[in-house]
DNA sequence: TTGAAAGCGATACCAG
DNA sequence: CTGGTATCGCTTTCAA
């Protein structure tokens, strides 16, 4: 059906194995025969056949991603920045959006040479892989593979000591959302740290959220303020959440940071289109990026890898944090 | 490294061909051999070689899914359910993040039976393609392969047709992006039916957003709320944007239906989470992906396809409209 | 520098 | 019912 090494070699009037050499660029190849194979094969529209090949070579240069919550946007932008960089590295990624088991098993048939897993629910999920893997998520004991985390506790921990330190005794968090292991770890943060600097905790000081949309950090920071008893600095939880939190604080007629002082969660370095550039904690996407390809990298070549790799938060501050006088 | 089926025939004591069938569960194998076979494979992991599998019998039981901007969410339920009917079918869904072109060419190195492309864009990519094609997205002229899409144009027109006959005459529609062709093709929609219907424009009969989000749509709905020109009907581009809306207007103090009727344009059945049945007009989810799938099956069967299938929408009215007395 | 041939793991046919 | 063998498209020795 498909043009084949064969065809290709018949047009060239070279043997096939001539052929596959040429298109490999080998140096036991003249200049001259490769360039003509190579014509040819474009000519054909040839496309080698990824199954032969990884049947005789055992690798093929795929790596296979497995993302069971697609419906969950969070990670999109991380899998996009992956998905460019294993690309730059000469891998293909294939994604599958099937229960972690299956796909796992599914990259497997297909020999992927590694398979990175994002395991939101730090699930419990027994799988198996012949092929090395990689995990993005919450830490699991059971879990045998290397895995690759963010600090997210830490991450509110040193923004709620940053306001400490500049004076600040009544904060807000916004972004309760138990369902969600993500959330739950950094109100855990949230709260410990209170307790570390000593802070007390009162009515408003752990907002839930429905959600973690820009509506929803509106809705809760609109709550928050039109209590009698507004903080003197917020944290947000997320990104979208702190747009909504700036726009209900810019209807109160507040001013960011004389009257309130903000710092937001997020991983993407300064979104555009806020009217105050935003304090920022987090671990930068980049680096995310960078820690997760690295790793599968060192696992396919066979090289130890750290069994648990947490990244540590960056805090980024801006005009959006203010001294309180007192 | 991994486990083949020489390793069960050596195992099990029969020949590794009896061992192929066995785990075909073929009628030529004696069910106890069968029976052996399969627990001995099961005992020792193993995964068919996929790529083996696909070499000899040209069929990978795959199919490649392109969906290159998955950043915006829309499609994410989509895909999801695609992902779900074709695993029923025992078919296996590999997605790629990669741009068309590339993506096409990896799913047809992997010798995928068909590939289903995500083409928001009306793109004019000029992919080409030996496994067969179907492409979910903007009509396209040059586009040679099958294309299934929603007829969004007709949706929007069939919800103002239905709020002329129930005599509304001050409509308005809530979201405008032009960078959106898919919204473009809503508001087209709008504006022809205000003229078939013989209704007027006033000025804010078309209110633009910035996004999609329910943000968005709440702001939107204030402003036009605010004018002191309200209209007696609102038709809102989507399922987020309509629940904005929905608590602009319980804001406002005003009443659905009595003070102003609602319908939204939504795929999705009928959301939870909203204090008003909402109207819905579109196209059920679920008919898409039946149609998406279907023709996949389709095209891997060769059989005759159409070559351009524009979905019809549904409209539903529930407790979200009213008639207008005058 | 090129060609011939072995073999990757599975299926499918034919012979027993 | 079971076993041997050709074959898929390609990479990779080994010889020429």
């Amino acid at each position: 059906m498909g043009v084949t090494i064969k065809d290709i070699a018949k047009h060239a009037g070279v043997s096939y194995s001539t052929v596959s050499k040429a298109l490999l660029n080998s140096p036991l190849v003249k200049e001259d025969t490769k360039k003509k194979v190579v014509t040819i094969a474009k000519e054909l529209g040839y496309q080698p056949n990824a199954a032969a090949r990884s049947l005789v070579s055992k690798k093929s240069n795929t790596i296979g991603v497995v993302w069971p919550n697609v419906e969950r946007p969070v990670h999109a932008s991380l899998i996009t920045k992956i998905n460019k960089r294993l690309d730059d590295l000469n891998y293909t990624t294939l994604m599958s959006i099937n229960n972690i088991c299956d796909a796992v098993n599914t990259f497997n048939r297909f020999q992927v040479d590694a398979i990175l897993v994002f395991d939101g629910e730090g699930a419990t999920n027994y799988f198996s892989s012949k092929v090395p893997v990689v995990v993005y998520g919450l830490k699991n004991d059971e879990n045998p593979y290397p895995i690759v985390d963010v600090n997210r506790k830490f991450a509110i921990k040193s923004a709620v000591h940053y306001f400490h330190e500049i004076g600040h005794k009544k904060i807000s968090y916004i972004g309760d959302l138990p369902v969600d292991s993500f959330q739950l770890e950094k109100v855990t943060g949230f709260k410990e740290a209170l307790a570390e600097c000593q802070l007390k905790h009162f009515e408003h000081s752990i907002l839930s959220v429905e959600g973690l949309n820009q509506h929803d950090g509106y809705l809760a920071t609109k709550k928050l303020l039109e209590s009698g008893d507004k903080p003197t600095a917020i944290i947000s939880g997320s990104n979208d959440l702190s747009k909504g939190a700036l726009r209900a604080i810019s209807e109160s007629n507040l001013k960011i940071p004389e009257d309130i002082s903000i710092i937001s969660y997020d991983n993407l370095p300064q979104k555009e289109g806020v009217s105050v550039p935003l304090s920022i904690v987090g671990v930068p996407l980049d680096k995310i990026t960078e820690k997760l390809t690295d790793t599968l990298i060192d696992v396919i070549n066979q090289k130890e890898v750290e069994r648990s790799i947490i990244l540590s938060p960056e805090i980024k501050i801006t005009e959006s944090c203010e001294r309180v006088q007192n």
